[in-house]
DNA sequence: CGTAGTCTTGATTTCCGTCAATCGGGGTGG
DNA sequence: CCACCCCGATTGACGGAAATCAAGACTACG
């Protein structure tokens, strides 16, 4: 039940300076939801305080052992994931530079799941404690941080949704989908292209499918003019060809104003 | 995206007081994070003071409709689930007393799922905008609504670990084990027995199996000595053996203080 | 140039879905 | 009080989607 994190984690290299952060993924988080003032901008500079870097493949969370705080992502890309005692892997979300990326793993006597980091990456690590003084003293931060734990909620009933009754066609389709329109990672129109360093072996592991099934669809998608996965790139030839393949409505998780806020 | 409720809901019977309600499921729900004091047992009360009486198998809530307050489940077990357009059903939860059973379907801008009743069911609806009022005004309230909505989180991943990489037997074992140890349904002892008005269909829903293959399963279960399922009641024959059929660690989900409350 | 990680492809097996029919119990209405 | 009916449980036969196993190719990198 000790608190972990020496054993997986570089030594921390204090790089936040305590600075208003204007341009972070935690304050672009939050700006979807309100328009910060200043105080709430220097806050939120100061949880960027202290960082680690961390290297990739390396894992930040440990399933089974003790945390008491949990990590801004603040650049690069990260997968949280669990396994079964036999080695069965199930990946169950992405988490990108803003997303506080051990929740909810962490806030439980021991972490539900592990975390492991896809790129090399940055985080901000913010004790437990300060989480609800935050809500305390920021109810607005607190709000839009319960919003945004909505939205990550129902992002991960809409896999539920995917892996539980859809086919692999399906489920690799949403896949995509989810990644773009959901997480917010580049955009959903023909011909883009985003950078997303993410393997066969972990898509299959989010979908709860084999590597050679979803290989085979992959040549699907490509042979289909939808999208083509060329290393970290990827390029999306048709999102309307991709939403239809899913059955997936995009505006099923359109954000709203929180009300009274 | 008009405000729906009257289609769906019975005239609302206020049958609330706004005294302090030192019973109901919600207080309970939170008492296990921290103890109100009489300011917030009051507001608890005051939360529910109107309600609505809906009877069994009618939707409290409809996909696709926009809605302004979730619900407090008082009494009565609802279904949280999601129809893909050719009629595949998947079920992401069950609401217990206590819940606020359409988080977090009704926080965007139309409801991301359905809610179903299992039973009748008395809610209590809560306006949106008193949400984020309460977090102001009760922050160790709001507090404990988000580590419960990371348990919630949590389950869901834990689900989605079980229809992604569990066989159908490990996933109805699951199942059972799931309802017993993280919703707190009834306890996890040999001989003990709870009800749950729950269909084979609904098993099979939620955990993305046909119908048939979970009475199977079930079959097996009876056969195993492990539980049995009569009507809406189920006994708990052998809880270790549900345990280790479904590769399941009942400690994973320990709740611990939140810190700093 | 060698190695490790990833992608690709094929052959075989199995789990589980689907379809269909039957059964049983409890509620309802005549 | 009885007959009907609906919902849910049960069982069997069949087919299919995807897992598994195994081997080889490609690439990046030291």
């Amino acid at each position: 039940m000790d608190i972990v994190s020496s054993p997986t984690v570089s030594p921390g290299v204090a790089q936040g300076t305590g600075d208003p952060c204007r341009t972070c993924g935690l304050t672009a988080k939050l700006s979807r939801y309100f328009e910060l003032n200043d105080e709430e901008h220097d806050i939120i500079g100061r949880l960027h305080a202290s960082t680690q870097r961390v290297e990739r493949r390396r894992d930040l969370v440990r399933e089974g052992h003790a945390y008491a705080t949990v990590y801004i992502l603040c650049s690069g890309f990260v997968s949280r994931y669990r396994v079964l005692p036999d080695g069965r892997r199930q990946v169950l979300n992405f988490g990108v530079p803003g997303d506080l990326v051990s929740f909810p793993s962490c806030m439980f006597a021991r972490a539900t799941a592990s975390v492991c980091c896809m790129t090399e990456v940055v985080v901000a690590p913010v004790p437990l404690e300060q989480l609800s003084w935050l809500f305390a003293r920021f109810p607005r931060i607190g709000t839009a941080l319960f919003w945004s734990a909505a939205r990550e909620a129902a992002i991960c009933a809409e896999r539920l949704v995917a892996v539980g009754r859809r086919d692999a066609d399906e489920r690799v389709a949403y896949f995509f989908l989810e990644l773009i329109a959901l997480r917010c990672v580049g955009t959903l129109r023909d011909g883009d292209r985003f950078t997303f360093p993410v393997t066969q072996e972990l898509i299959a592991d989010a979908l709860g499918l084999g590597t050679p099934h979803v290989n085979r669809t992959l040549r699907k998608l490509r042979q289909r003019r939808l999208l083509v996965l060329d290393g970290q790139e990827a390029v999306v030839q048709d999102a309307d060809g991709l939403i239809t393949m899913a059955s997936f409505d995009p505006t099923h998780f359109e954000m709203r104003p929180i009300p009274g806020l």
